[in-house]
DNA sequence: TATTAGCACTCATTTATTTCGAGTGCTAAC
DNA sequence: GTTAGCACTCGAAATAAATGAGTGCTAATA
């Protein structure tokens, strides 16, 4: 993604300012305005030479003829790309530790959302860590009465699963037992994908396993092992979107909101992240880039973290494309970093 | 609560009139309007008299000179408790049936959430059930590595919770044996109010336990019983407020919207819903008379379903005073009933 | 006494008209 | 290559006028 020859040096200067003066302002930018932002000494008509030829190369245009120039898609992927500089430290201190380390995962990522959507003023998603290439650490089989079964699964980064199996019939202790040393001393760290029914159904046939009611059990644990729908996401700051007005007109307004209350576009959303992961982690998509429709005038960023045995989730944050990049990058840096430490893996960078 | 003595038969039904029409249109309705909307062969002006006269009275004003009327909140309660029909069946057929059985209750929540969104265009609620005297019914722990155990407890209306508890050092097969036999038997059955911190502490003296660790652990075990913070609340279609002009404008739809994100204040509608239970478990709440004032500007109706041994849940809806208070009652009733169904309760009414 | 026709008046809403100014593109001079 | 200067564009804001639904009151009517 080399810069476009045509692009001097100057245009380079002239371009960022822009784009900066309008993320500050979220006005249209004129070239009067440019020629105090700017240290090169040049008469506005000459920055509205430049301007016109940014514009005929794309990164910047006009919302109406007479009207300042505002950057493109193309123009903020540029100044994402290379223009911005990294302003580093000075939220840091106020953000480390804000997390407060409890055994409920389900807690700090709640947690995490909202110190990140206080941090940002965006909207903010956090997706539970999905439990990829996890191990299964401990099951077990206890009989609550007659009729049910508890099933408990413990995986890596102890995430518990559990669901109640109904039997027609009570299990014999001994079978109970038998059942469980069974599950323990074969599945026991292994990872769930190797999990296969195939698997189990050896397991049943080398088990010497006849029984009706065992093998249903048996099934209903492998069910519970993949069941993939607990992918949780935890949403902050929805509402933050009204304050761009860009995206607080009814009908945005209500298709983001929504997105954020079905949530299942959110899902796509870390989906489409974890799969192509790069760039230390952190993605950014700008406007049509997004994978989510919805969001086609917002800017997303998100992030991966990681926290124990491969367990990956994201991080993310949603807001207009006018959005403080560096500050959300940053920001969203030293969550993730938290995050990852928080369950003791390496800091990334 | 009878019924103004000032208030005419006459009165009445022009009262009822206007609110229906104002329901229907949402529209300021006028005294011509009226002349057409209602039997009574009366003149635009006899009405303008009698209207008057509601207004004097309180059930009635109009939000500008020269506007029509609308009703007061005072003029709805009248409505809702003695003016309005029941539109009986109509929508019976359709819904019920809608949710089907299924052992996660948090599906079976989150979906009549939706279909109560789906059924009435205004936002709703549906809060999981609330563990109040409830009993315990299974409780064990296992052994998961050198360093923790998982605690699993099953309350009636199996509720599973779950906790890991961090223990120093391995616990003695035998210990974990004693323990599990000794909460059991003791615990078994007991509503969880009969639990007590003191409870624990006399099994501890009683039983001799003086290791640390158990110690350690039986009061986690406690802990994790008494958490009531799991009452989760499922929600949807909150952006249908969008669809009524006099909630949508960015303040209002800000404030509800980050309600039904943020969920506190939900819960503490489901809080008071459920501690002054009446009136078949339905309950109107309009504008000032809700307990959550961000919630001012709106009506709330909740009911109450029940599932399980004492386990209450609320389900409400939430939308603009002029709300069909007859369809939202009827759904709320039918959803309540299909509810209290699915876990085999006898429908009320 | 209750009802009604009639009329003057009010006021939100809509539409049209004007003004204002930030910003542009272009040309000609430096 | 840069700049001063100027005519032009067009959104936004302000102002004005037109519209019409609805009212309250009074005087006539049944």
């Amino acid at each position: 993604m080399a810069v476009d020859a045509s692009l001097s040096e100057r245009k380079l200067i002239i371009l960022k300012a822009i784009i900066q003066n309008y993320l500050e302002t979220g006005e249209p930018v004129g070239s009067r305005t440019l020629t105090k932002y700017t240290d090169l000494n040049l008469s506005s008509a000459t920055i509205r030479n430049e301007m016109a030829d940014l514009e005929d190369l794309g990164y910047i245009f006009q919302p109406h003829t007479s009207a300042g120039r505002i950057p493109s898609d193309k123009g903020y992927r540029l100044y994402v790309d290379m223009l911005m500089e990294d302003k580093e430290q000075e939220i840091t201190e106020r953000e480390n530790g804000l997390l407060e380390k409890t055994d409920k995962v389900e807690k700090v990522l709640r947690q995490a959302a909202k110190v990140l959507a206080a941090n940002t003023n965006y909207a903010t998603m956090v997706s539970s860590p999905v439990n990829n290439r996890n191990t299964l650490k401990f099951i077990q089989l206890s009989q609550v009465d007659a009729e049910q079964i508890v099933a408990v699964i413990v995986l890596g980064g102890n995430v518990i699963k559990n669901k109640i199996i109904e039997v027609g019939e009570t299990l014999s202790n001994e079978n109970l037992l038998k059942l469980n040393m069974l599950l323990n001393t074969t599945l026991n760290g292994m990872s769930i994908d190797q999990i296969t029914l195939g698997l189990i159904a050896r397991l049943k046939e080398q088990a010497g396993i006849h029984s009706k009611v065992v093998g249903h059990v048996l099934d209903a644990v492998a069910e519970i092992i993949h069941v993939e729908d607990d992918m949780e996401i935890y949403t902050s700051g929805a509402t933050n979107i009204f304050k761009y007005p860009e995206l607080s007109d009814k009908q945005s307004a209500q298709e983001i909101i929504s997105a954020f209350e079905e949530k299942q576009q959110l899902a796509d959303l870390v989906t489409e992240t974890l799969a192509s992961e790069n760039n230390h982690g952190i993605q950014v998509y700008i406007g049509d880039e997004t994978p989510v429709k919805t969001m086609r005038d917002c800017s997303v960023v998100t992030a991966t973290y990681e926290l124990g045995e491969g367990m990956k989730g994201t991080i993310g944050i949603i807001g207009p494309k006018r959005m403080d990049y560096e500050h959300v990058m940053k920001t969203l840096k030293t969550l993730q970093n938290e995050l990852d430490a928080i369950y003791n893996k390496d800091p990334k960078e």
